[in-house]
DNA sequence: AGGGTGTGTGACAATTTTATTAAACGATTA
DNA sequence: TAATCGTTTAATAAAATTGTCACACACCCT
C-alpha cells in the first residue's frame, strides 16, 4: 500500500502537528517547508501524496502545483492543497492547478486522513501504467492514447479519465456523483447533468467501433462499462 | 434514500434560506434556533445529517456538537458546521469537536448541497452486497444487473427492485401491500393492483429461461418466490 | 352451469429520466 | 485582445418507465 506523503508546509508548528497526525496514522512524512527544498526532495523514490500548503510565502505554492503538473514524473502524484478559510475560495478554485482534493483550515484529522484515503484510493490505480484492454479497445496510460483496433483515437481530457476510470472499474454501476467524485475529484461543485454530456462525447469517441455499446447506461442508477452484451 | 436534515441556526433569515435552499433540492428540513430545541427534537427517527451554525449564541453550537458525539445514538450522525469568516481559527481549531465538514459563510446553495451530498455518501459507504443466485438466476447489486444463465436480462428499475426484494425474502409469502411497502417504500398512494402489472412485467423479463416459474401466485394471499415447484 | 371473486394481460397517457444539441463560459495561447 | 480549446450549463428532443384501466381468464363454491 501506498504510504509515503510529501509534507510542504512552511510554519512548523502545523508541519509538526500533521506530520504527527499522519505518522499517527501509519504514513510516512517527508517534509518540506518551501518551494525549494519540496523541490530538492521530489526524486526517486517519489511520494504517493503531496500534502501542500496552499499559502506558502510568496505564493510559491501555486508554483509547485503547477511545476508539479509540468513534469512528467510528478504529474501523476495526487496532491491535496491546504487552504486557509479566509481566502476567496472562488479565486482558489479558479486557479485550480491540478489539484485532487481540498482541505480547509482548520480541519480535523480524522478528516483530513479520510480525505488522504480517499484520493490515494481514487489515484493509485491510475499510476498502475499498464495498458487496460477490452474487446480491442486499448487504453494506454503511458502513452496518453487510446486506441481501437490500432486506429488511435481523440478524445478530450476529461473523456480519457472518465475511460480511464471505467475501464479499471468494469461492470459496475456507478451514480453521476459518484462519477463525478471518482472522474472530477471531490470539492467540485458541477451539476450532476454535465455527466451526460461527457459520456455522451465518450460514447461518440469510441464509437467507430461499435465499442460505444460498453458504455451502458442503468436507468435510475447510473452507468456502467461492461463487455457484456 | 437518505433526505432528512436538521438545521440549527439562531437567526431566523438565514434559517429560511438554508431552509428553501435544502427543500429546494429534496431534502426534508427539521428546524430548530437554538440548543434546547434542538435537543428536543433530535428523537427518533433522527437526522440523516445535522447543519450547525458554529456560533450560536452562548457558545452553545459547540456544546451541541459534544454532546451529540457523546451519545451513541446520536454519534454517527455527520455533522456540517457553518463557520463565519471572521472567526479566530485558531481556537475552532482547539474546539474541535468532530465535524465532518465546515462550510464558511457566505456560501453558495451548490457549494453547500454538494458538501451535504458529499458528506453523506462518504459517511454511507457502499454497503457491499453480494451476489444472489438462485436456479441459474443471478442478481448482481454491485453491477445492478441480472443474469440468466450469461445472459443479461432487461428491466426496469422497480422490476430489479422488486426482484431484488424476492430474492432477499425466497420462500414467504408477501401481500400486495406488502410489497408496496417493501418495494415502493412506505406512505405512497398506488392501487394494490399495480403489483400485479410490475409482477407480470418482472415474469416477463426473467422467462425466456423458465425462470418466471419462482415467481408464485398465492391465491388470496400474494405472492411468493420460491425455488420449489 | 353460473355467479362471484381474484388474477393476468395489453394498451395508454402521464411522468420521469436520459440523450442531444446549442450556447455561454473560462482559461490559455497566439 | 482576439482566437481557440475544452467544459459547463441550459434548452429541447427522445426514450423509457410508471400507474391505471378495461377486459379476459381462472378458480371456487353452490
Amino acid at each position: 500500500m501506498s504510504r509515503r506523503v510529501l509534507l510542504v508546509e512552511d510554519e512548523a508548528p502545523i508541519r509538526d502537528m500533521l506530520k504527527f497526525v499522519l505518522e499517527q496514522s501509519g504514513f510516512e512524512t517527508i517534509e518540506a517547508e518551501d518551494f525549494d527544498i519540496a523541490q530538492q526532495k521530489l526524486v526517486e523514490p517519489y511520494p504517493d501524496l503531496i500534502l501542500l500548503d496552499w499559502m506558502l510565502p510568496g505564493g510559491s505554492g501555486v508554483q509547485l502545483a503547477k511545476s508539479l503538473k509540468q513534469h512528467e514524473f510528478t504529474r501523476d502524484i495526487p496532491v491535496i492543497m491546504l487552504t486557509a478559510r479566509g481566502e476567496e475560495e472562488d479565486k482558489i478554485r479558479g486557479l485550480d492547478a491540478g489539484a485532487d482534493d481540498y482541505v480547509t483550515k482548520p480541519f480535523s484529522p480524522k478528516e483530513l486522513i479520510a480525505r488522504i484515503k480517499a484520493v490515494m484510493r481514487r489515484v493509485t490505480p491510475t499510476s498502475n501504467e499498464q495498458p487496460i484492454e477490452f474487446n480491442g479497445l486499448k487504453l494506454e496510460p503511458i502513452s496518453h492514447r487510446v486506441m481501437a483496433n490500432e486506429d488511435a483515437l481523440d478524445m478530450g481530457p476529461t473523456e480519457y479519465k472518465l475511460l480511464h476510470f471505467f475501464m479499471t472499474h468494469p461492470e459496475r454501476v456507478y451514480s453521476r456523483e459518484q462519477l463525478l467524485d471518482n472522474v472530477w475529484g471531490t470539492n467540485v461543485y458541477v451539476e450532476d447533468r454535465t455527466v451526460d454530456v461527457h459520456i455522451r462525447r465518450l460514447r461518440k469517441a469510441i464509437g467507430m467501433h461499435g465499442h460505444d455499446a460498453m458504455i451502458q447506461t442503468v436507468r435510475g442508477a447510473g452507468y456502467r462499462f461492461s463487455t457484456k452484451l
